[in-house]
Formats: C-alpha cells, sequence, structure tokens
RNA sequence: GGUCCCAUCGUCUAGUGGACUAGGACGUCGGCCUCUCACGCCGAAAACACGAGUUCGAACCUCGUUGGGACCA
C-alpha cells in the first residue's frame, strides 16, 4: 500500500512550498487509495513554535488537505531515535566520537588552509575502547568509497560518490538526535513507501539511504519536486512574501482556487488548467511533474480564484463576504441584501477581500464620493438631470427596471444627452464612483428609500 | 569553492525522433458586446539558451559550452 507523509518543522509558518509539496504527497497517496501521515519534526527546540503547528495544521486543514495518521511529533519519540543510534554502535555501523567542537573548528580551518575538503577526518572510526567519562557525539559510519545511486521517481538516475560522504553525526553530544537521522527512523517505522519532497533534500538523499540500510529497512521510492521560485528566481522566502498559506486566505482567496493553481504548478495533464479535488486525485501522477523550478504567479491564481468565485455557491460566497465585511469594520444594515450583492459582483471580484471592498457603498447611506467621480458628475448641469430623476422615481418601485428604464430614456429625450450621461451621475450619487455593476441591479439592492435618500444627499452636495 | 540538479513564449506548461507553420492557459495588446466597470466572445504579438554530434529526419537522443538553482563549506 502507498504511505506518503508531509513532515515540516515548526520553525516558520506554513509557505506556499510547504503547501504545495503536502498536496503532492496527499495526491499521490489519495490517487493510489493509500495513506497520508502528518509528521511534525521539532527536534529543533529553540526554533520551533507552538504558534507554527498551529499554523500549519490549521493551513492544511483550510486547503483541504485531511491526513490520516498523526500529528506525530518527533519531540515525543526521542527515545526511539537514541535506541536505533546505540543499535548502530551495537552493529559496529557506528561510533562514539570523542572531538571537541573546538579541536573539529580547528581542523576544518585547517583542511580549508592546505586546500582540502572541510570534511571530518575520522580521528575516532577506529577507536576500539569507550572512553569513560568523556562526552561524545554519535557518528554513522559511512562507507568509504563506491557509490550510491537511487533512481528517483521524477529526475531519473542520481548517483553520488561515498567520498564525498563524511561520517555525519546522528546523535549529539547532549543526546538530541540529528535531523537525517529521525526522518531515517521515522519514515521506516512509519512504512513511507513514497517520499515526495524538495529538491533541496536531494544531498541528503545518499546518507539517508545509507542510514536505511544500515538499519536494516528497505529504502522508500524518492521523488524530488524542484522548489517553488520568487519572481527573482531564487527559492520562495520571507522576503518574496510568502509567509503563511492562511494570508492567502486572508486576502479573500479561495482554498480551491489556491489548491488548483498549486497543483498545476510543476504538474500538468495535457491543456486542462481547471481540476476539482477529486479530478486532480483521479489524475495526479509522478510523471508529469517538471524538473525545473516554477515562479509563483499571482496573477494566475487571482484569474483561477476568479474562477471559482464566478462559479461557486452564492450563499457560500455570501458567509465568506460577510466575513470580510465585518473585518473591514462595514456594517450590515440588511443581511438579505448579500445575496444580491453577491450575484452581482461576482464577475466582477477577484478575490473576496476585492468584493469586500467593491459592495462597501452598498451598506450606509452617507456614501463617500470619489474625487474624481463627484468633479465630473456631480454638478450643477447634471443636478437637473438627478431632479427628474429623482422626482420620477417616487412614484416607481425599486424593482420595477421597466419603469426605471422609461423614465431614464424620457430624460434623455428631454436633454438630448446619451444614456451614459443621465446614468454616470446617477450612478455616482448611488455609489459614490464611476465604477459599478449595472444601475437597474443597484437600486434594486439598495430599496426604494436608499435610493432617494442618497439622490437627495448629491443634489443637496451640488449646492 | 565542492557536490547535485535544471534549461520550450514575460509566467505556468503541452511535447517522449517524422502529425510542429511548436499547442493551451495567465498576463499584455487590439476589436466586439455595453449604462460605467467587469464578465463573455473574437483576434494579435510572444518561446525550443548556444555549439557540435548521432540520424534520411531532433524541441525530443549524446557530448560540450553558457546560464540558473539547491545543498554543503
Amino acid at each position: 500500500m502507498v504511505k506518503t507523509r508531509f513532515a515540516p518543522s515548526p520553525t516558520g509558518y506554513l509557505h506556499i512550498g510547504g503547501a504545495r509539496t503536502a498536496l503532492f504527497n496527499y495526491l499521490f497517496s489519495k490517487h493510489h487509495n493509500g495513506v497520508f501521515v502528518l509528521r511534525i519534526e521539532d527536534t529543533d527546540m529553540e526554533r520551533s513554535k507552538d504558534e507554527y503547528t498551529r499554523d500549519i495544521l490549521e493551513g492544511l486543514k483550510w486547503l483541504g488537505i485531511i491526513w490520516d495518521e498523526g500529528p506525530f511529533f518527533q519531540r515525543e519519540r526521542m527515545e526511539i531515535y537514541r535506541e536505533h543510534a546505540y543499535r548502530l554502535i551495537e552493529k559496529g555501523l557506528a561510533y562514539r566520537c570523542y572531538c571537541t567542537p573546538e579541536e573539529l573548528e580547528e581542523k576544518r580551518n585547517q583542511a580549508i588552509k592546505e586546500g582540502k575538503k572541510a570534511t571530518y577526518d575520522r580521528t575516532c572510526r577506529e577507536l576500539k575502547e569507550p572512553v569513560a567519562e568523556k562526552p561524545y557525539a554519535i557518528r554513522f559510519k559511512t562507507p568509504i568509497t563506491g557509490q550510491i545511486t537511487f533512481n528517483d521517481l521524477i529526475r531519473g538516475k542520481i548517483t553520488f560518490n561515498c567520498e564525498e560522504l563524511d561520517d555525519l553525526i546522528i546523535l549529539r553530544s547532549d543526546g538530541t538526535p540529528t535531523y537525517n537521522f529521525t526522518v531515517v527512523v521515522d519514515d521506516a517505522l512509519m512504512g513511507i513507501t513514497h517520499i515526495i519532497r524538495g529538491d533541496d533534500h536531494i544531498n541528503n538523499t545518499p546518507r539517508q539511504i545509507l542510514i536505511y540500510e544500515a538499519l536494516g529497512y528497505k529504502a522508500p521510492n524518492f521523488a524530488h519536486v524542484p522548489l517553488i521560485h520568487g519572481k527573482d528566481r531564487t527559492r520562495l522566502s520571507k522576503r518574496h512574501g510568502a509567509t503563511s498559506l492562511l494570508e492567502y486566505k486572508n486576502e479573500g482567496f479561495l482554498p480551491e482556487a489556491l489548491m488548483n493553481y498549486l497543483a498545476r504548478l510543476g504538474w500538468a495533464y495535457g491543456d486542462q488548467e481547471i481540476f476539482s479535488k477529486e479530478e486532480l486525485i483521479e489524475k495526479f501522477d509522478l510523471d508529469h511533474v517538471g524538473k525545473s523550478p516554477a515562479i509563483f504567479d499571482m496573477d494566475k491564481l487571482k484569474w483561477l480564484n476568479s474562477h471559482y468565485i464566478k462559479t461557486s455557491d452564492d450563499n457560500r460566497i455570501a458567509v465568506i463576504l460577510e466575513e470580510f465585511l465585518t473585518k473591514l469594520n462595514i456594517k450590515i444594515d440588511k443581511k438579505e441584501k448579500l445575496i444580491p450583492i453577491v450575484k452581482s459582483l461576482k464577475d466582477r471580484a477577484k478575490t473576496i477581500k476585492e468584493m469586500a471592498q467593491m459592495a462597501e457603498f452598498f451598506f450606509n447611506d452617507e456614501i463617500h464620493y470619489e474625487e474624481k467621480a463627484k468633479e465630473k458628475f456631480l454638478t450643477p448641469d447634471t443636478r437637473k438631470i438627478l431632479e427628474s430623476f429623482l422626482e420620477g422615481f417616487t412614484h416607481i418601485k425599486a424593482d420595477d427596471e421597466q419603469a426605471q428604464k422609461a423614465l431614464i430614456e424620457g430624460i434623455v429625450k428631454t436633454t438630448g444627452k446619451k444614456p451614459v450621461d443621465v446614468i454616470q451621475p446617477i450612478r455616482v450619487s448611488l455609489c459614490g464612483r464611476t465604477a459599478s455593476p449595472g444601475i437597474f441591479e443597484v437600486i434594486n439592492i439598495l430599496g426604494k428609500e436608499s435610493v432617494e435618500n442618497r439622490l437627495k444627499r448629491a443634489i443637496d452636495s451640488i449646492k
């Protein structure tokens, strides 16, 4: 059975790259009816924070990635790693190293001076007896010669020479295990069959394979996904504003848009652009994951988001819109307005946040007029138009589009102006701006009283 | 610096030796629609990094060059 995992360290928020790695693991396991495990690699006591763990869990949930097992916390498994480290010593596949950090530092400097590689010189490798009372780290006995090759599911065959690898520390002198050791122990114990992770781990892979073998476990399949880059083509980091995935939620993106975008970033299925979650599970495979890094493109994400806003259920969008309106301190006078507002704005907004901003004027008759709009359309010249529209409108219902059209046509005829010249002043009076949903739609949503209030207020503002 | 990886429009990508006059999508530009803004529709510009080789034939295979990235130091 296929079993994958996502194993982030809670030393930062769940960023876009991490989310995509998680997604690929999730999709791959679900595609094969397998199991997806979540493991939190929190062995770095200094930098790990609960806040980050919470962000990661929440982010995954929001995106719609559901794990079958876990979350497991490495901090709770320290004994297991220690036990495995000593097991390797017993098997003669690891050894105690008594070199002090100072000695190591000196050796390193010396090697660099001589133009050699700054790797550990294996001083303690052949020590026969443990030295009592002296602190030690445990090092892994890396084969001195030979090659290690693995078949990456995305990149094909990758080969390393063992000479390039030194005897890495698996357990520090303070008893804490190191990264390359804990991943292997956990992945082996948890029965992970496919490790899908970032490109940045390729160089760790040969060491890890060696550790699998030493421990007597079968190495899993590896698939290294290229990293996501920022516009400057370097790895995404805080500089690129790639903080938390949840920030996209706060910016008004829909989770399915983000999932769709992330999946298509570095993976393709012919010419298809739009994928539901179910479709992704059905169609995702490692064969069509690209090998070169992808650059994050906000415009395309926005396009997908607007697509999902357009095609999403109005009630659902209304609920989200309400949250954003509240966040913007906009008081919702009548909840029944929300659905019609969504209907009128879903083709115009790229994010729900944008939608909330566009919707603001619907909720308060004391609207703010945009400077330029007022200058151009609320003038002594247009005042007559507004007055005659208000006069006619008092006899009409707010949902009677036909009557409103007739009224405007009448004004067009008597003034000799173009329809747009009649409508724009009305639009600015009602919305405070020159761009808005269709004028009849706006009137209908606002209702008779609001429309009359706003017209009066606009007319007064001209005086 | 060492090791490893990568290379098709600005961006995401299709492409697995002949169907390639290199396809789709975002973005850009132009047009249509239109009460404004959007939406929608139509159209355009836009790429195989370079050089050798293999082959009847190369975006696709091989080698090299250049460029980029990651990890380690």
